[in-house]
DNA sequence: GCTATTATTAACAGGATTGTTAAATAGTTT
DNA sequence: AAACTATTTAACAATCCTGTTAATAATAGC
């Protein structure tokens, strides 16, 4: 197979280096994962990780900088001019589950990160603030509107989005566990059991705020 | 204030190597926690936990042990004999809410054991699973009945579990990593916020399964 | 009080981890 | 091909971790 004995072959041991390290970080995180772990998987001597990259945090820093770009750029609300206003939020409910979908392991790596090295997402921080205070603003003042004209049930629009959120990061985060714990839940079901999820979450919201059934 | 130089004092080096273990433990989990840190938050040296607990497995065992028997006893499922089905099921997430209200570490002290020391948990795989379906038996034929008289909406019994189980464990597990990224979310707001989750929960499952107003 | 047991400490062994470095190897340039 | 540069390895240093042990201090029993 695809096995390489030596890294300059076809081009660079540095990115063989980099895909091991995510690898490994997003599934152990920061602490969890050595340097010796990511040269193995690599193929290569930790010292050469060391050569590239000169610290492990280095690396670390690396593979999160890649995933933040990706979860800010998630954070970009789902903007349909002139859509009505459930198609938007579902558009946006449904656009979130699908991007955590291309990035199980996110919400879990992340997670970690935030718990066990929080120093090392100081240099987001703001930028995080930003862009939650920016689509919690777009859909708050939406919501708000919505209430206002009575077309949807009062509710605290805080509240509704904390419960997307957690609804939605929660299915990504328990499966893996719920797989470890019980190793019968059939691996190829991924798919399947996370778009019964997403229906349901979606459901649970529309049923939230309208009251009545959907379809 | 309640220092102690000595152990012997007033009766147990193991007690207060214990409760140490039991802290760090459920903060940290089994990999991130050294005999070490749980000798020094115990103020002793840490031969003194090999000499009471042989290993750090054994130590953390201990407190796995405990902090099982307390999750396994909360899936007790809530039955109120001939209280209507929703009195039922809003006491069964309300008590379970309040359970992890009382422990805000399990959740996460859990799922990182299964995540990263699953073979910690073996013993308990099975008794997870039987109370598992106990419970889930017990609320899916309660579910299923009063969807069959058509007095809730219909829906899957077991998405709907997976609603109130991931909403109740998100909520614990989302906002200490929250107040590390932000720090400024005021400590002492901790009771508030989650009385107000907790109500929005209910409300959540309430207009699922019924579609109209509350309260 | 004196012995025997129990609790505690300090020191150490063995292993793993991050990072460095000097030497060897491969590759490029001219 | 000789000189120079980039890559790779093996060996090592420093630190930390778990666990052991031999020696010391405390305590209980008689």
């Amino acid at each position: 197979m695809g096995r390489k004995k030596r890294q300059a072959d076809q081009g660079s041991t540095e990115q063989a280096i980099m895909s091991a390290a995510e690898e490994l970080f997003l599934e152990n995180g920061y602490n969890l994962t050595t340097t010796t772990m990511i040269a193995g998987k690599a193929g290569v001597t930790h010292a050469m990780l060391h050569y590239y990259f000169r610290t492990k945090e280095h690396i670390f820093i690396k593979v999160l900088d890649k995933n933040m770009e990706e979860l800010l750029a998630s954070f970009q609300p789902v903007m349909k001019k002139d859509a009505p206003f459930w198609d938007t939020l579902e558009s946006g409910i449904a656009t979130h589950f699908d991007f955590l979908m291309k990035h199980p392991g996110l919400p879990a790596f992340i997670f970690d990160t935030v718990r066990f090295n929080p120093e090392l997402m100081e240099n987001y921080r703001e930028r995080i603030r930003g862009s939650l205070e920016k689509i919690m603003g777009f859909h708050y003042k939406m919501i708000q509107k919505e209430m206002d004209a009575g077309r949807i049930r009062r509710t605290d629009p805080l509240q509704l989005m904390l419960d997307v959120i957690t609804l939605n990061l929660s299915a990504f985060m328990l499966l893996p566990a719920a797989r470890k714990l019980f190793p019968d839940i059939k691996a190829g079901e991924d798919r399947r059991i996370l778009e019964d999820r997403k229906k349901e979450i979606i459901a649970l919201i529309k049923s939230r705020l309208y009251g009545n059934d959907m379809d």
